[in-house]
DNA sequence: TTAGGGTTAG
């Protein structure tokens, strides 16, 4: 040996390891020469074993450590945050409090990410607190953290006052807003928040730009939409796979298909996602075969269809009754996919609108973990078919399980009384409804009492006056909808002709 | 006080 290493000269000899050997060459040295007793260095050694993907060895030196600082809690911390391992995060950061060991930045942005990751707002405002408490409430890193946190958990409201109140802010910060607003469905205050960084002299980039445009897909504003597209050409932003996308996705979402086909096309790397959109887009806009033509398009590309694409296929056969098509492909999620809540819905959905009442029960039978939305697919399948009581008790089913009747779900079930002409029923549940399940009535659970009511004559014992209410109800909710103008008017003809 | 850590698509 010529020289004794100083820990500074390690740490790039560390860094510089792409494979497990030399790390385990240097890892030797140290344990040779104990600097493992001086405590430095320990960080990168541990992220050195993390950064070519072996958790393991990194953990087993993160153990061994006689003494752990700050920067062998981050780099273990980090390398389960790169792993997604969101909950070992916390299990370390809980661990790291408990030993007395001071978390950094660091610590706190990683494990607010693992938070976000879990949706676990509890937590993660616990750790916020803690952040301010260590003097990092200014902090752009934790700071953004704590807003993508809120952002993600539908908290915009939270995420504007910690927003607001922050002396600094940089692009990171302004694009959690805006994406934060964008996908909490608030298209305008994302716009708004656009302006207002432009105002105080930020530069937007491409990721900027993909909040926008999840903005502009909700608002169906073309002008605003292309002057997002405009403004990337412009300014000559990169153009990757995740920017063209949301471009193709935006424009679909308007209902400009040959806009979102004109990108699509000059796309020079697609993948799944972006096939995806396009295909939604489609079918969302009511273009059946050309949604379809795509998957099959997509597989001729060597694409396997993923579950996006495949419910737009779904929806797309269910539009036009391809009930052949819709069991094959319901036979190809099977063979290839698990079969989870979402498809099975899209299946039953298809199968009872395209007139395969029964099958749609078989798959619903399927479904392991049922949620609501499966219960209320099978209800309204019944509905549409006109068998009103096997609604019913499949809905006293659903009361037995767990789950709790929402509005949507007394929708279904209204819906298929008015289908079967069971006005006592329809009028029973209807006031359970608002009694019971505290649910309260909206536009839907009118104009299916109004329509139920309008079927059965609506003379007797009363009913004509909840007819009476639910009518003026509907009106005064949408009085532009011709639809329930002639819905109303048609109750009031068959009461009168009762009365 | 090396670098690390936070934001984007169907």
């Amino acid at each position: 040996m010529h020289f004794i290493p100083s820990p500074n000269r390690l740490r790039p000899l560390l860094l510089a390891c792409k494979d497990k050997a030399s790390i385990s060459k240097t890892h030797a040295l140290m344990l040779l020469i104990g600097l493992f007793k001086l405590g430095s260095s320990n960080g990168v050694l541990i992220a050195s074993y993390a950064n070519i993907g072996d958790i393991k060895s990194a953990r087993k030196v993160f153990d061994l450590l006689p003494q752990r600082g700050v920067d062998a809690w981050n780099a273990m911390i980090i390398a389960y945050s790169r792993k997604e391992h969101p909950g070992e995060v916390l299990n370390l950061y809980r661990q790291m409090i408990l030993e007395g060991v001071r978390p950094d930045s660091s610590t706190f942005t990683v494990a607010l990410k693992a938070c976000t990751r879990l949706l676990d707002l509890k937590t993660g405002e616990e750790i916020w607190c803690r952040a301010m408490d260590c003097g990092f409430e200014f902090d752009v890193f934790v700071g953004s953290s704590i807003l993508n946190l809120y952002a993600k958990c539908g908290k915009m409201d939270e995420a504007i006052v910690v927003f607001d109140r922050m002396p600094r802010r940089d692009l990171v910060c302004w694009t959690t807003m805006i994406s934060g607003f964008a996908q909490s469905g608030r298209p305008i205050e994302a716009v708004d928040m656009y302006r207002r960084m432009q105002k105080e002299g930020m530069e937007g980039d491409g990721v900027v730009m993909v909040g926008l445009t999840q903005a502009c897909a909700n608002l169906g504003d073309l002008k605003l939409s292309l002057s997002v597209h405009g403004y990337l050409i412009r300014k000559d932003l990169p153009m990757d796979v995740v920017v063209q996308t949301s471009l193709v996705d935006m424009y679909a979402k308007n209902g400009h298909l040959k806009l979102a086909c004109h990108v699509f096309k000059n796309m020079p790397c697609k993948n799944v996602i972006s096939w995806g959109a396009l295909i939604s887009g489609f079918a969302q806009n009511g273009f059946a075969g050309n949604a379809l033509d795509l998957l099959v398009d997509m597989q001729g590309c060597g694409y396997r269809p993923d579950l996006v694409s495949l419910v737009s296929a779904l929806l797309a056969c269910t539009q036009i009754g391809f009930l052949k098509l819709g069991k094959s492909i319901h036979g190809y999620i099977v063979r290839r996919l698990d079969f989870d809540r979402v498809l099975g819905t899209a299946v039953i959905d298809m199968y009872s609108k395209c007139g395969a009442l029964s099958w749609a029960r078989t798959v619903f039978d399927q479904i392991n973990s049922k949620d609501s939305i499966s219960w209320n697919a099978m209800i309204t399948s019944y509905g549409i078919h006109g068998h009103g009581k096997e609604a019913l008790s499949l809905f006293l089913e659903m009361t037995k399980t767990n789950l709790k009747p929402d509005h949507a779900t007394f929708s279904s079930l209204l819906s298929a009384f008015s289908h079967s002409s069971l006005v006592e029923e329809g009028q029973y549940w209807f006031d359970r409804m608002v009694s019971e399940y505290k649910v309260p009535p909206t536009e839907k659970h009118y104009v299916c009492m109004v329509d139920l009511l309008a079927r059965a004559g609506c003379c007797k014992n009363g009913k004509l006056l909840i007819g009476e209410i639910a009518a003026k109800k509907v009106l005064e909710l949408d009085p532009d909808d011709l639809g329930i103008y002639s819905l109303v008017s048609n109750y009031y003809a068959k009461a009168r002709k009762c009365s």
